[in-house]
DNA sequence: GTGGTCTAGACCACT
DNA sequence: GTGGTCTAGACCACG
């Protein structure tokens, strides 16, 4: 991983080990990030971003937790083998359904319109290499 | 306004005067909540759901700080008048695209294909009273 | 005085008798009420503005204790017949300051140069017809 | 920051967050408080004043949402980096305009001449060490 | 140790 | 009656 994939804002409201979280899920999902692929140690990267080791702890247990990476104790840390392979549950499920709405219900008083958003989306969708679940 | 609009839930992650600030964006959004319409004083709406004054007053500051809402010396909180009259601005632009980025990320990853996510827009679409601006 | 000169907003700030104070010291520097001219009754004014007559009598209340108009039980509330007579006292000098201070330091931080500033005094200067001291 | 930089008025009609804010953006803008440099924690300026700590973190809050300081979770609140960049918006920038109008009106009918005026600004300017943006 | 959130209860300004 | 401000003291999330 090319840490050039990770870039924190100190004096961002989000938490410094949610953005990590963030990035590194990104990453996965545009593949820029391959099934399988190694991750930095929690010392390695702590490092390099000028950060606390707890930090990074946090963000990969919760990435653990989610099934993006999976830990392996001879090998550490390494992105999941097989993406969108883990059935959406319901209860995810409805926190994504939450969310969007309150996002397009945001959008929608702010002036955007249907059709911007949907343009929005097809953007997004283009320029990440979403891997076949 | 019906007070089955706002439901809280105290061991979530989320602020209360957060959750009630986007609970009534959503309110807004869906036509629930009509233009002009009054919404309940600081001190009803805290006794309701149980919870202090300083939430509500902190949650109606920032409705009213990101106009969707006005205050009137005279009779209290009303929604705004003119919703979606506001242009987006370039800042909220980019954090739309990025939490839209980060969601589309996620369920991706979760198995959630693009079909599948227009037609999730498309529903909350329909069920918006979308104001036109 | 012809209403027009005045137009409150009711969801403003700043509270409806200074609202109200403001604009009719407006009204007087910029020459639109006359030395001598008389205002309209308090309980005129707050029919045409649609407000309480406790409103528009605090802000009289307000502009006669700063000698901006005159109010005699004959003939009602008139405008003070020596605009700028009064002299300048040591203490409404010294808030003049304080608040011209604060002004600029806002402007200065949000990129509006020196240059810019004294422009802008000008141009109200200029819109304004100054009555001599 | 030396705290002889801030003094409250406990009977101003400014409510005390604005004060610690309004002395705060002085600061900035005459260069006492330096771009990067640290601001006293919340509670220590509470204590210092003796004010209660929800006053001093209103204070930091609007600052912050004005973009004059910035909030990093590891060391707590800095003035911001760069003053003056962020371009005035056009509201702002009416604001100003009413503002400053209101303040001429009131110093001309107070016996302040035009050229008092813009000597009483030079001074001020004079002792401010505007940040070049 | 930092800021952020919340409570219970009080007082004030405005209309 | 309304919202706005402030206090004293508590707990939590973050790093």
């Amino acid at each position: 991983m090319s840490t050039t994939l990770i870039s924190l804002k100190l004096d961002s409201d989000i938490p410094l080990y949610e953005q990590l979280r963030n990035q590194i899920v990104l990453g996965i999902a545009t593949g820029k990030l391959q099934p399988q692929e190694k991750l930095p140690t929690v010392r390695q990267l702590a490092e390099e971003l000028g950060i606390n080791t707890m930090t990074v702890n946090k963000a990969y247990a919760l990435l653990k937790q989610e099934h993006y990476i999976v830990i392996d104790r001879r090998h550490g840390a390494k992105v999941h083998a097989h993406p969108g392979k883990a059935a959406i549950d319901e209860e995810a499920a409805d926190q994504l359904e939450q969310k969007l709405e309150l996002m397009i219900a945001e959008a929608s008083l702010q002036g955007v319109a249907a059709d911007t958003f949907y343009n929005l989306c097809a953007r997004i969708y283009s320029r990440m290499n979403i891997q076949k679940a």
